[in-house]
RNA sequence: GGGAGAUUAGCUCAGCUGGUUCAGAGCAUCUGCCUUACAAGCAGAGGGUCACUGGUUCGAACCCAGUAUCUCCCA
């Protein structure tokens, strides 16, 4: 026998993989005497590299994917990969930098040439480390959402919605990246608490009189003194507290309250902007806190949103100074060409020195960012396309609200429904070149036709246009982009082609898909919006259950980034713990939704269950079989029959809940509790000694059980000690193995209670062995006084075993110098000449008979309760007085030992 | 500022419609073991006023109210 000691992940993890794949058992295609099970990938985004977040997510998919087609379903995982707008481009704008060539300097065609090239470098990285992991993806479905049929999707939807009137171009503010140089949504956009500066300004009111005041005047004189000037400053000036002292250029109002008699005088007044010296009016609206700041708003419609708001309520001009890289511009006048927060500082001094600056306080506010480029976001009005939500996002929060997708956990029900009734028009046009071009072709009069190619829309704009001789040299192309996320709403339809030909095979049979894996970050950007794309273009939800994983976080609580150099490479680990230790120490951890403190213990965990299952199989192996002796492990056979059924029973329980942790967890302990250290311990021959034929048969049936559960988790280890066990048919694998469905075993919850009750024996003893330092192995006897022979009887031969005794007797009254234990209502006796130290066995037993006739009072104090006895159901009844037999058998014979010591 | 959720052992978490076990698991800890499958192991043990204060109930970790702390979402 020559099986290694120890697993070696290594050596069987790629053959293993590599197998699957050329028995092509990963591939999925309807199969009308099948049911379908489907996944859609997350599609990883073509920049990134495999990080802690993928390993959980694809392990947590692997695992449905891979039981559910051990459980007979046609199990389709459809991979892919996202294209990934603005984080690719700017990768891509890096790279050609260090190559020292400007992305201005570039066409466009030109520019999505370098970009193609790096996709395809770079693109599928992560779609290998997934194999690796032992994703069990259908490759051969692999997509791209940039790849020309995906492509041909998203033009269609658009052109469709178009024409629905559910997109519009329009003038909006916008959350302007002026890194990126492109629109983000909403939804892209991060707010960071900060402590900012508020500047308080003074705006020179036109025709008070034209005297500064001293500053420095009014830090020194008194509080009532500096009131009256303060008023008698108001006069003059209006204090108008900003945070962004940089954009009064772009000043076209300065508002108050009317309400607020403190600036009465000023209604139907003008000021004048500091430094820059325009006159801009007095306005009037109600919107203006009076408590904020000084009660004095300045308006800038075209960098703030709410000023934006009040410009088109109270008729103004809109003047914006900011250039799309965030510099000013020459409407500013000042500063031109300088970058905002450049300005910011230079204008603070510039005031200062003006004397039109009363002072700077700190003010905790929140600063806008975005998601991709970090840069902090520019309120931008601009002209872009829309994409109008609240039709959809009705519906897609019905199909939530009943249950007909259902989220795990169900907490996040409630930020949907928040998210879903707030939710804002979609701003879907990104200013970029990688992605997919929006299909609209501006006229030479300004106007625009929609269409899904060229020549339909050449037709359309003669049409439109009334001239028959436009070509399609008149017409020009947007220049924009879509939104990422606009082509990802389509996944689970457009990977089956579900636009290009809606009525196909693969669609009618995998769609809708059965659950989906993803973060809760992406609830909104992705979950949501498929939801919506699939009600509107299937009228069928997309998928059934949305498990939401938490994020990776450090054993610390710090979220995994590369910047703190916090997270481990998911491949070292892998070739240190092996896949499959990876995946279930991912999964130790990871209850729905929560997030994961990732400890490497955890892993190491995982390496070491795949061990103690590789040593379980090793000594299987080791047995030489004996036709002649009889069937010797009755006993325990049927014990861990009805482990089985009910453990599987209670698995399936968990998975139906997407309880992934409890699921392993239970398959854990079934494995390692009680197979290894009760079952194999009780069916184990002597060393050297023989086992029964039928007793190995159960055996190594039973460990086939096992692996069958143990798959979806550690698939490799499972599979190669699949095969290790026998001869294998070509096309019999673990990984097509039917999953166990096991039949309630008549009397099974009797078995296992009556093995309780062994056991517990068992254990009493092992805690005396332990107490008395007498080593495992020392022979010893037990003396039983019991009204249960019949258990003793029945399980004589594994009471002995485990607990390594030479006999087992009835006795009727404690044997001379023995150490006793109680267990159920019995009384056990271990003789132990010499070894006794009668105080200290006096002591424990009178604590223990204290303890139990405490609870036997608790117990009859209820009982006694009339209240309780009416009102409490009949099983709960019976349960307290079964207790109190219990105990008072337990303090009789707790009695009768301290008597006899 | 508005909303949601959480608080149970040293850590991470279960605990279903209040009632099996005067609270469970894994890890960690402690004790003893290199016992012929496994020291990546075996056997055993200790460890909790279920955040706090009230209330409802025969009975509360669980239901209700308030308080404190934390997390997330939205502004």
């Amino acid at each position: 026998m020559s099986i290694a000691k120890t697993y070696t992940p290594a050596d069987v993890e790629a053959k293993w993989y590599q197998r699957w794949q050329e028995q092509g058992f990963f591939k999925a295609k309807p199969n009308p005497r099948k049911p379908a099970y489907s996944v859609v990938i997350p599609p990883p985004n073509v920049t990134g590299v495999l990080h802690m977040g993928h390993m959980l997510n694809n392990t947590i998919q692997d695992v449905l994917v891979r039981r559910a087609r051990m459980q007979g379903k046609e199990a389709c995982w459809v991979p892919g990969t996202d294209h990934a707008s603005i984080a690719t481009e700017a990768k891509v704008v890096a790279l050609l930098k260090e190559q020292g060539i400007e992305k201005r300097d570039l066409s466009r065609e030109e520019f999505l040439t370098h970009a193609w090239d790096w996709k395809e470098k770079y693109g599928g990285i992560i779609l290998e480390q997934l194999k690796k992991l032992g994703a069990s993806c259908d490759w051969d479905r692999t997509r791209f959402t940039m790849e020309p049929e995906l492509t041909e999707a998203v033009l269609r939807v658009f052109v469709d919605l178009y024409q629905k009137g559910q997109i519009y171009r329009g003038i909006r503010m916008v959350n302007w990246d002026p890194q990126g140089r492109t629109a983000i949504s909403d939804e892209e956009v991060i707010a960071k608490d900060t402590v900012a500066k508020m500047y308080y300004l003074r705006y020179e009111v036109v025709g008070g009189e034209n005297s500064a005041v001293k500053t420095e005047n009014l830090e020194t004189e008194g509080a009532e003194q500096h009131e009256a000037q303060l008023s008698a400053l108001t006069s003059k000036f209006l204090l108008i507290a900003t945070s962004r002292p940089e954009t009064i250029m772009a000043d076209v109002a300065v508002a108050v309250n009317p309400n607020d008699e403190r600036y009465t005088h000023l209604h139907g007044q003008k000021v004048r902007i500091p430094l820059l010296g325009r006159e801009i009016p007095v306005i009037l609206d109600e919107y203006v806190a009076m408590d904020f700041g000084t009660g004095g708003l300045k308006v800038t419609p075209a960098h703030d949103l709410n000023d934006y708001e009040l410009g088109i309520k109270h008729n103004l001009p809109v003047i914006d100074i900011l250039n799309d890289d965030g510099t000013l511009n020459e409407k500013a006048q000042l500063y031109v060409g300088q970058d905002r927060f450049a300005v910011r500082k230079q204008i603070a001094k510039d005031l200062q020195e003006a004397g039109l600056l009363e002072k700077i306080e700190d003010y905790n506010s929140v600063l806008q960012t975005s998601e991709r480029t970090g840069a902090v976001i520019e309120p931008k009005l601009s002209l872009q396309w829309f994409c109008k939500m609240d039709h959809m996002a009705k519906k897609a929060l019905e199909v939530v609200e009943n249950d007909e997708i259902k989220l795990h956990p169900p907490k996040f029900k409630n930020m949907y429904r928040v998210w879903m009734e707030n939710v804002r028009d979609w701003c879907i046009s990104r200013q970029l070149w990688w992605g997919q071009r929006i299909p609209a072709y501006y006229l030479p009069d300004g106007s625009f036709v929609v269409a899904l190619n060229q020549e339909q829309a050449l037709e359309q704009a003669r049409e439109q246009s009334g001239n028959a001789n436009l070509q399609l040299t008149d017409l020009r192309q947007d220049e924009d982009v879509l939104d990422t996320w606009f082509s990802s709403w389509l996944w689970p339809i457009s990977v089956f082609d579900g636009f290009k030909d809606p009525d196909n095979a693969d669609i009618n049979y995998f769609y809708p898909t059965d659950d989906l894996v993803t973060a809760p970050e992406i609830l909104f950007f992705w979950v949501a919006r498929m939801i919506m794309a699939g009600l509107e273009y299937r009228k069928e939800v997309p998928f059934r259950n949305v498990y939401l994983t938490g994020i990776v976080r450090d054993d610390q609580g710090r979220k995994m980034s590369k910047q703190l150099g916090n997270s481990p490479d998911p491949l070292d680990l892998i070739a240190t713990y092996g896949a499959d230790g990876v995946r279930t120490g991912m999964l130790f951890s990871s209850p729905a939704g929560n997030d994961l403190l990732f400890d490497i213990k955890l892993v190491e965990q995982g390496r070491n269950f795949t061990n103690k299952l590789w040593n379980a199989f090793r000594l299987t192996q080791g047995w030489e079989v004996n036709a002649e002796l009889p069937f010797a492990s009755a006993k325990a056979v049927e014990w861990f029959g009805a482990k089985l059924q009910a453990t599987v029973a209670e698995l399936d329980e968990h998975f139906a809940k997407f309880r992934m942790s409890d699921a392993l967890m239970t398959v854990y302990k079934l494995v390692w509790d009680d197979f290894c250290s009760v079952y194999l311990e009780m069916v184990k021959p002597a060393y050297q000694a023989p086992i029964d034929a039928e007793t190995l048969k159960h055996t190594i049936g039973y460990l086939e059980t096992l692996l069958k559960l143990l798959h979806p988790f550690m698939p490799f280890i499972t599979e190669e000690i699949w095969h290790e066990l026998k001869e294998r048919g070509p096309k019999e694998y673990l990984c097509v193995a039917p999953w166990p469905k096991l039949a309630p075993v008549a009397g099974g919850a009797e078995l296992l209670s009556r093995m309780d009750k062994a056991l517990d024996i068992v254990a009493g003893v092992r805690n005396i062995r332990n107490q008395k330092g007498l080593g495992p192995n020392k022979p010893l006897t037990l003396a039983a006084k019991t009204d249960d022979a019949q258990l003793l009887q029945d399980y004589d031969g594994i009471i002995r075993k485990l607990a390594a005794l030479t006999e087992v007797t009835l006795t009727d009254a404690a044997p001379a110098a023995s150490v006793g234990f109680v267990s159920g209502g019995s009384e056990f006796f271990v003789p132990l000449e010499g070894q006794i130290d009668l105080g200290a066995e006096k002591a424990r037993l009178e604590k223990e008979l204290e303890y139990t006739r405490g609870f036997r009072d608790t117990v009859l104090k209820k009982l006694s309760n009339e209240k309780f006895v009416q009102n409490a159901k009949p099983d709960v009844l019976e349960r307290e007085r079964q207790k109190q037999t219990d105990a008072e058998s337990k303090i009789a014979a707790l009695e009768q030992s301290l008597a006899a010591l």
